[in-house]
RNA sequence: UGCGGGAUAGAGCAGUUGGUAGCUCGUCGGGCUCAUAACCCGAAGGUCAUUGGUUCGAGUCCAAUUCCCGCUACCA
């Protein structure tokens, strides 16, 4: 099964160009395959590491609409910015091209065109909501209107937020645009569809029985999954004017739906940086002895494992992805990664903040990789790591060793001679593990593999610490020497097999031992550093993170999220003006609740007890994400009590607790803010 | 609703084909002093989500249940 493959060629998923990328991102594609290129390269192997951004689709194109700018402004913007991101991370990409190219563009048009005339897209014509205004046909998601299932009237073309339920557009009483607020007609349109449908039989034995004990439980569950349920023709078309030209005659106002020309993004990033290194994108993307792996997040496991690779099949002359190691996702602080809520740590924010430290953070994202399960960062998790590991196990063997060989041998290396018993066995050890981080990295265990590398760390001061050369160098200063020189070897062998996790400080050491070997296999060896050769002390490794730092980061990120709250939450329009009478109908009372539970099965409802004071009655209420039933018995509230009474989850709710929201989503109870008030008062 | 993944010490995670529960950090105790109060040694701490089943024996297999995450096809 252990396949020799001439090249790899390795693609992390493009970043969707319509925003900074944050650290979540990089813990689930680009780290993970940043330390399999850079191993691979020290292996000497031929690999090709591509990315690039993604810059089509109509989220961007909307964007743009709303910003009153243009697409290219804002691709242009985020390119530079995740490009620079990744570069100053270390991400150590051999190209990092744009699907806004020309070169993609004919890369693009020449795919669909190729499986297009071979007769493997179908065509076929539908009816689809279209702005007349905005001269736009509207995705499901770009339409409002009354729910008609609960009457909520702002729910999308796709979904009620309200009450849940999945909708068609055509379902939608009295539908909008959300892009112009006008109401939407009915267009027919005609779009071309990969009919994947097909190729079941095909992705049934390529991946339920090829992979089915390679691949990720996780990647092959969920495609299994899509598999067994049936796989339909899908659209690569849309109706667009931000994108890649569907190249056909009479195909005005249509592009390739982005999800088609995204991965092929893939194939034209090789293709420029085959151009500019004088190679051949074809031996990457069509010789059968290339190894071809997507690094992705689990958002993406049907496009890369299903969609692209029925694309690649399809055209025939490419190969298959041989492995998709798909990861899980990373959460922040108790709570999903998100930017457009401003709950997340963007890559150039980390950067600025904690400048010329990239490693730090490599260490500790890659310490928690989201490999088999969503994970967590916590500012507090990310000191503790850097402190204590980090810093005090591989910083400190490497200072320690420094520093006594500047003592007690002048910074030269000392010679070896007559390995005792235990030094043979540290030699021996270092051959073991450096073997463990290359089976772990081998096998997509990037977490593993970094902790491997730290118990080549630990070694050193186990065996520093076991044969106190600060006391022998009093007694014996040939065996002295001896176990400096096994030390300096070791952090040798340290600072290429740490060159994958972090490569800024193995370049800082490898500085400090004056030593420039980059070969993987000289890891195990423990004769990289010669006899005399001179070594300099530049300093610290790594610097300890204080306490203020991180508590001003954990501040900062929820000052952002609340200023993006505030700065997104829509003071509502004043509702038409109603005549005094029709106010007087309501009848609004001051009581106070004597029982609550929550409703069960549901998540929102609590079933209360209310006394008005003319009686007592139940009410269903949905404030259980705010309050906690046994805190809320004997609570003053204002209660509409005149209000239709309503089924709701079985229970007849007979009135209405009267609550308002803050930006937060949390509700707050409308009562008087006396304790005088005498339940029953109405509330005028 | 359906499907996929997850639930193991205070925290973060491993646990191969079922055979006396491991690792790192944290905590506690000790040692050492070359080192960024770092390092080394040792200890405490888990009814492996719940319930039932298969088995001589289950974290590991089966069934049901609960909770978390994702997907459910045009939201990139």
């Amino acid at each position: 099964m252990a396949q020799q493959f001439k090249r790899y060629t390795l693609t992390a998923a493009l970043p969707y160009a319509n925003g900074p990328k944050h650290i979540g991102h990089l813990a689930g594609a680009y780290l993970p395959a940043d330390v399999y290129a850079r191993y691979l390269r020290a292996q000497k192997r031929d690999v090709v590491f591509v990315c690039g951004s993604d810059e089509h689709g109509t989220a961007i194109a909307n964007q743009a609409m709303k910003e009153g700018t243009t697409p290219q402004t804002i691709i242009d913007k985020y390119h530079e910015l995740n490009k620079k991101s990744f570069e100053e991370l270390g991400i150590s990409f051999d190209i990092f091209h744009r699907t806004s190219s020309p070169l993609h563009h004919e890369t693009a048009q020449e795919f669909f065109t190729n499986l297009n005339d071979r007769g493997l897209l179908t065509e076929e014509v539908s009816e689809q909501y279209y702005d007349a205004k905005a001269e736009a046909f509207l995705a499901d998601r770009y339409i409002y209107g009354t729910c008609p299932n609960c009457g909520h009237d702002h729910a999308y073309g796709d979904q009620c937020e309200k009450c849940g339920k999945s909708l068609s557009p055509l379902e939608l009483i009295n539908p909008k645009s959300t892009l112009t607020n006008e109401k939407p007609v009915m267009r027919s349109t005609k779009h071309w569809y990969l009919p994947l449908d097909k190729y079941e039989p095909f992705l049934r034995e390529w991946i339920l029985e090829g992979h089915k004990n390679d691949w990720k439980t996780n990647v092959y569950g969920q495609c299994k999954s899509w598999i067994d349920g049936g796989l339909l023709p899908r659209a690569v078309t849309r109706d667009l004017d931000w994108g890649i030209k569907v190249p056909v005659k009479d195909a005005e106002g249509k592009v390739l739906y982005v999800w088609f020309d995204a991965p092929i993004g893939y194939i034209s990033a090789t293709k420029q940086w085959a151009i500019d290194n004088n190679k051949n994108w074809k031996d990457y993307w069509q010789s059968p002895d290339s190894k071809l792996v997507h690094f992705i997040g689990k958002d993406n496991i049907v496009f890369h494992c299903i969609i692209f690779p029925a694309m690649l099949h399809a055209h025939g002359d490419y190969i298959l992805p041989q492995d998709v190691p798909g990861n899980e996702f990373m959460n922040l602080e108790g709570d999903k990664m998100s930017t457009s809520r401003g709950w997340s740590i963007e890559m150039h924010e980390y950067l600025h903040d904690f400048p010329n430290q990239p490693d730090l953070l490599r260490f500790t994202l890659m310490s928690i990789l989201p490999e088999t399960k969503d994970s967590e960062f916590t500012w507090k998790d990310f000191q503790a790591k850097t402190n204590n590991e980090l810093v005090a196990i591989f910083g400190n063997f490497v200072n320690r060793t420094v520093v006594l060989t500047e003592k007690y041998f002048d910074s030269k290396v000392p010679e070896a001679t007559d390995y005792t018993k235990e030094d043979l066995i540290v030699l021996q050890s270092i051959e073991a593990i450096v073997t463990r981080i290359e089976q772990a990295i081998e096998g997509y265990r990037m977490r593993e593999a970094m902790a491997e590398a730290l118990n080549l760390a630990r070694l050193g001061n186990k065996y520093l610490a076991d044969n106190e050369p600060w006391k022998l160098i009093k007694t014996d200063e040939k065996r002295v020497k001896t176990i400096m020189n096994i030390s300096l070897q070791l952090c040798a062998s340290l600072s290429i097999a740490w060159e994958p996790f972090l490569p800024f400080s193995t370049l800082k050491l490898k500085k400090m031992l004056g030593f420039d070997g980059t070969a993987w296999h000289l890891a195990k060896q423990t004769n990289n550093l010669a006899t005399g050769h001179i070594i300099t002390n530049t300093g610290l490794l790594f610097n300890k993170i204080e306490d203020t730092q991180i508590e001003l980061q954990v501040q900062k990120l929820k000052a952002k999220a609340e200023a993006i709250a505030i700065a997104t939450k829509v003071i509502a329009p004043i509702k038409p003006n109603v005549t005094f009478d029709d106010f007087s109908k309501l009848d609004i009372r001051i009581g106070t609740i004597l029982e609550a539970e929550r409703v069960p099965k549901t998540d929102k409802l609590l079933k209360l007890k209310i006394d008005t004071g003319i009686d007592q009655r139940t009410v269903v209420s949905g404030i259980a994400g705010s309050y906690d039933p046994k805190d809320i018995i004997g609570q003053q509230v204002s209660i509409l009590v005149n209000l239709e009474p309503r089924t709701i989850k079985g229970i007849e709710s007979q009135g209405m607790i009267l609550m308002t929201e803050n930006i937060a989503g949390k509700l707050s109870f409308v009562a008087p803010t006396n304790t005088d008030v005498e339940i029953g008062a109405e509330v005028r």
